[in-house]
DNA sequence: AGATATTGTTGCTTTTAGGTTACACATATG
DNA sequence: CATATGTGTAACCTAAAAGCAACAATATCT
């Protein structure tokens, strides 16, 4: 169910690393890697995102944006549907549409599960 | 010397705000805010970061970059249709659509300063 | 003036990220 | 066979993040 821990397990056996072996890469215990692997982390650092990124040869903005700390990579960039009930937005600025993107992800990340 | 620190508490004074409006606008403790522009934290979580960013109206990339999480804040990309760099809306459930309403009312209404 | 609210600040406590050690089960290698 | 060596997992420990409560100083109001 975890984006982040499910897309780090892919590519480390992918690229047929132990959990270990990527831990001594990243240069960050093995315990903590399994640890983001299994979801049980609601907060992995920056850093640690960025060590695992160099040790897996994988973007780090992938992993932070697995982590849901950035929108997602350029790629898709018109992802989906705009909700019906959003409205007036015709003639908001860019820096604008960004603080309203920025917005959605703080009311998302508020969110009681 | 933090520049992450500085740069909130500059923009918090700006904004005529205190460090407890500005934590109750981000929905966390005011020890917290004090301790993030005092640099008593070594990791500031982006989550912690991007409710900041919303309470001070700022772009969350600029707090991301300057607590050294990315290098530059993310320009954005194709414009494309305005109503299209709205994202990640999709599973927005009636009262947040509400909420984001209201947020880009207020933004609008803060234009000419 | 005095009462009250607001601000910045500082212990104290809880929660969590992250590490160290140890265990159980493999798979090699003598 | 034995005995290393590698692997995933789980219990325990600590350091740091984050909140709570209380304080002294300042501002605001009657």
């Amino acid at each position: 169910m975890n984006e982040l821990g499910t897309y780090i397990k892919e590519k480390r056996i992918e690229k047929g690393l132990s959990i270990r072996r990527l831990a001594e890469l990243a240069d960050i215990s093995h315990t903590e890697v399994k640890r983001i692997e299994d979801g049980l982390r609601k907060q992995t650092s920056p850093q640690v995102l960025r060590s695992i990124a160099y040790a897996l040869s994988v973007p780090y903005e992938d992993l932070m944006a697995a982590a849901g700390y950035i929108d997602e990579p350029a790629t898709e960039l018109d992802s989906g549907t705009i909700a019906a009930g959003i409205k007036d937005t015709e003639d908001l600025s860019q820096e604008e549409i960004d603080q309203v993107n920025q917005y959605i992800a703080f009311l998302k990340s508020q969110r009681k599960n």
